[in-house]
DNA sequence: TGACGTCTTTAAAACGCTTTAAGATGACGC
DNA sequence: GCGTCATCTTAAAGCGTTTTAAAGACGTCA
């Protein structure tokens, strides 16, 4: 292989190749490190001669800054840490998303993720050893004392999950009202018996079944209120259509609690030789690529995980460089995304 | 809240807190920043009484070492750089395993991912500036002489695809035989009008295609070879399922190129009320989370994502430690999954 | 008593960068 | 020619660790 460019290589005493450093790079362009400290780092000063030649310096030596030596050196280190679970594909997406509101801000990331084998507070202080300025935790669950404790030693935000009175900041998504705009929206097509599967316990399970049964009685169909229990997994939404389509007046409608259980709901509802959206219509939550999938293709509702992430951002910006002390709460409205897997109810 | 536990906070000058060093514990303790540093690793050296003195010194203040500044001082960082796409649940269980294998070997991790608007080359440079001593690439797609030239600086393994004479290590799995071992259970169970979904252009879809014609005509069934387009998508699946069940002598079972597309063909049968596995088998390739879910049951080929990043991680430390400086590809056998999508074909 | 070990502890020099205050230089007006 | 400024450059002091060579303590043995 020929490399065809130019190419300076440093070498140490001992003749091995050693990565250029910013005493290299003032060297081969005749200046002192604290000039090409600051032409490097695109510092007003420098003279437009001197900058050229740092940076024909620089890149004939292939040089690349060290971060580790930065990050010790800057007063500020510019950078936040994020809490995420490698496993969900909602997170997944929330990642992205941060990746480009922090650039926004001049913010980079530390990335830290909870394994099987790395639980929730080893991936924390990974993230704490790393100089971060603050914490972004996409659903922690750890519980709120420990977050608010964490919380006194830098700024945190919690993202998709209410955190009573901890101090933390909050960024999630009014679930209450992201079930009701589906109730909304499936008795607007003319449905009546609309049944609800279950999340389980925990906080964000009972958020979302509380906005399904009040816009039922909001509707007045308190009488149709019909939960089913259920979990997070698929598995339970195929489980529940099983309940479900076992009585005699099974409903024409079912809201779930996430996308997996909608999608295992789907495929149960499929085997069983039931039409969707002809005979029942489902909704699901989280606007997962799940959701996306062509032959899924389904009604839920959005997260908005790139608002989310914004806020996410601005909150930290705002307390790192804002001087923002008090907690704050965002709560993003969500936004039902109608696809195919809602219609009117059969003989409407 | 109360705090219970004693605590000793460092505040400085200006009466601000500030995060305890090391010379602060030092000071607590009594003893010099060498030996608490010395202490604080585990090093032998310290006495017991010395020892003691300053784990309770550091307790005390919540004392954490500062990882850039260890990084900065260290001549080794022990630490591997891994680039990924959060959007790939492959990646996702890729990820936990290399945690592992890493953390076997005392080394660290430095996540940095692909996303929508952070390309290979970027998130790549993030882990060249963040003190790496290697770097476990899963999936690049990056030209081989790109991946040459890393391998320069140093240490580089690219898990999951073939790199042709790059220098750099590679860990993937032998798809040849994965396909064909996947055609191997169909024949024992009777098919012999076999069809494979294509996985595209690509030298990994091109791996698997020839895996499955060889298979096909080791088992005298060169006749019987019908390829029809697809790619890595589940749409794809979908489309090959219309194409394919269109003809008068539609196959008994498919292959496909991934498991997404058999997902996407799984689903197209079970709209066309097609019996899977009753009249045709399907066979996808991963053994991803989506295969395992209950409801798609899905026989398919494990690329032994445990196996590989151990590979990986070994690969890293012989080169590092060890001193290995020859080129390396580790080619693991793959394990066929049989579940719920294969059976005899009807009427056998 | 002094030489010689063995254990412990430590001073001081990295590590590679940023930042600040001060130094050079040259231009300009008087 | 001299003081004043503005412009550009740099020396030097960190940042918080690790590491190395050497100092110190203490006992042992001839």
């Amino acid at each position: 292989m020929v490399v065809s460019r130019e190419e300076v290589v440093v070498v140490s005493a001992e003749g091995s190749l050693r990565r250029p450093r910013l005493q290299d790079v003032a060297a081969e362009a005749g200046v002192s490190p604290a000039t090409a400290s600051l032409v490097l780092r695109g510092v007003a000063g420098p003279s437009s001669a001197t900058r050229e030649r740092v940076l024909i310096a620089a890149g004939r030596l292939g040089y690349r800054p060290d971060r580790a030596a930065s990050l010790l050196a800057r007063r500020r280190s510019r950078v936040i840490g994020v809490l995420m679970d490698v496993r969900s594909s909602f997170h997944a997406q929330l990642v992205e998303d941060v990746h480009e509101a922090a650039e926004e801000h001049g913010y980079d990331l530390v990335l830290s993720t909870v394994t099987r084998t790395r639980d929730e507070g080893r991936a924390i202080e990974t993230l704490l050893d790393s100089r971060c300025e603050a914490l972004v935790l996409l659903g922690p669950e750890a519980p709120a004392s420990r977050l608010g404790v964490l919380d006194r030693q830098l700024p945190v935000v919690a993202v998709g999950r209410p955190v009573p009175s901890a101090g933390v900041d909050v960024v999630r998504v009014a679930d209450e009202e992201g079930v009701a705009q589906a109730v909304d929206h499936l008795v607007g097509l003319g449905h009546r018996r609309i049944a609800h599967v279950d999340g389980g316990p925990g906080v964000i399970a009972a958020g979302r079944r509380r906005g399904y049964q009040r816009a039922m009685r909001r509707h007045r169909l308190g009488s149709h209120v019909q939960v089913v229990a259920g979990d997070s997994g698929e598995a339970s939404g195929a489980r529940a259509a099983r309940t479900l389509f076992a009585s005699e007046t099974p409903p024409t409608a079912v809201v779930t609690y996430n996308d997996a259980s909608a999608v295992g709901l789907l495929d149960a509802l499929l085997r069983g030789g039931v039409d969707v959206p002809g005979q029942v219509s489902v909704v699901g939550y989280d606007d997962s690529p799940l959701s996306r999938l062509a032959h899924v293709d389904l009604t839920t509702v959005s997260q908005e995980s790139r608002e989310q992430m914004r806020h996410a951002v601005a909150a930290v910006v705002e307390r790192l460089d804002g001087g923002r002390t008090g907690h704050r709460e965002v709560v993003v409205p969500p936004r039902l995304v109608v696809r195919g897997t809602t219609a009117p109810p059969p003989g409407d």
